[in-house]
DNA sequence: TGTACATCAGTGAACGCGCGTTCACTGATGTAC
DNA sequence: TGTACATCAGTGAACGCGCGTTCACTGATGTAC
């Protein structure tokens, strides 16, 4: 309700409202997903949840596709800000403390949130094939994790088939490290992704009682093997 | 068709049919799978593709869920069996070989059927919760591992956060290795599994050509690390 | 400043579809005496 | 060996439900002159 604003409101009011409920309907199906799972989130019932008609929904995405998109942005997104932060929190040469941090923020993303990471972590949702826009947001997480391992300047051997192997990586990094060092970051990467997933998807149960402990321990010691 | 057998065949003509009815749903559930991914597996396409009525199903599995967990309980024993046959092969002291196996062979499970990977190790289906019977076939891949390991007899420093944090693990080795080397071979278990589902889910793509080489690169280095 | 028109948000009914599950039923196959 | 009965597989209709998307519409908000 804007009441005598002197200046004009900033692209106008219908802008803002739009703006304000197309981020009510992208909560309103986050909370879905968190009940029900990404595939059986519906337009319908999100619509319900916001007393509207369930076409209204249409004038802000233009199919359910399409808010699978923004979803899928919003939580690349929710990642990326976590562990860039977290990253930005470090003195830039404290690679371990880096490292570290970008690794429990990615956790913690996870345990905050388990269907955002279920969505870009998980099994692809079938049928929804995910557009160029993704790859941006998506790709925050690795690109920071190279990122630090490069200033790192591990050392590493040479290999010519792992160079062709990883030929998209390598250019990204200037080829300023050995394709041997490159490949420990994404093991690495590996390790953080496939413990978080082996514990939010119940691989642990009856195991691991105390996923923190052991994911912090692994982290340590993967810290110091990637980039001391 | 079984005619003049002499012998009366094994319990009964209509157990086997039964038998044979049984595996042909699920493997026209499986072919689904494929093609439209868990959540969207329906009853009714089965039976349409079976060509019967929708409800003969209920012949032979009370319920969609039941369904679920007889196709997650055959994906497990699909990798379990392949898992333990490649560890086999192997000389069994020789546990770089026995290792680089199983790790190969998870992968490969992948590869030949992503779908029910991705139904095993992937996001937990909404609404579905596992029952007790699928346990011992997920832990097989597991125990092969951490059998691996202990016969390993690898050398590792001691910590009790550790050890409570993996306490049923620990029960289950006897004990015989320290937590740190458990550890060890968890985070290996979490390596295998996040280079391989990074890799299905499309995180590779753009940035490694070619997984296979980078998988084995990552496999041979991680076994001398963990079981040399 | 006031008027005429264009844009937009939201409605509610409808289309056409698919789903899991139940139920009373018909025949065929097995079993007991 | 033959008969009577029980078991089982499979049918087809029905229940009650939800879904994504389209469409013609009503009012309200913005814009141009």
């Amino acid at each position: 309700m804007p009441e005598s604003t002197v200046t004009k409101p900033a692209q106008g009011y219908r802008a803002r409202v739009r703006a304000e409920l197309t981020a009510e309907i992208k909560a309103a199906a986050t909370r879905q997903l968190e009940a029900e799972g990404a595939t059986s989130l519906s337009l319908r019932a999100i619509a319900r949840e916001m007393g509207m008609a369930s076409s209204a929904i249409y004038r802000y995405f233009p199919s359910r596709d399409e808010l699978f998109t923004a979803l899928i942005i919003d939580a690349y997104n929710d990642v990326g800000d976590r562990v860039e932060a977290a990253d930005a929190a470090c003195a830039p040469t404290n690679y371990h403390d880096r490292f570290l941090g970008v690794a429990k923020a990615i956790r913690q993303f996870a345990l905050d949130s388990p269907h955002q990471y279920a969505l870009i972590y998980g099994s692809p949702i079938p049928g929804y094939k995910a557009p160029q826009d993704t790859i941006d947001p998506a790709v925050r997480v690795p690109v920071c994790l190279m990122t630090i391992l490069v200033d790192a300047k591990p050392k590493g051997g040479k290999s010519k088939k792992l160079d062709q192997a990883m030929a998209g990586l390598m250019d990204f990094t200037g080829h300023s490290i050995t394709p041997v060092a490159l490949a420990r970051g994404v093991q690495a990467w590996g390790e953080i992704m496939g413990l978080i997933s082996l514990e939010m998807f119940g691989h642990f149960e009856n195991a691991i009682s105390d996923p923190a402990v052991l994911f912090d321990h692994a982290m340590g010691e993967l810290a110091d093997r990637v980039v001391q």
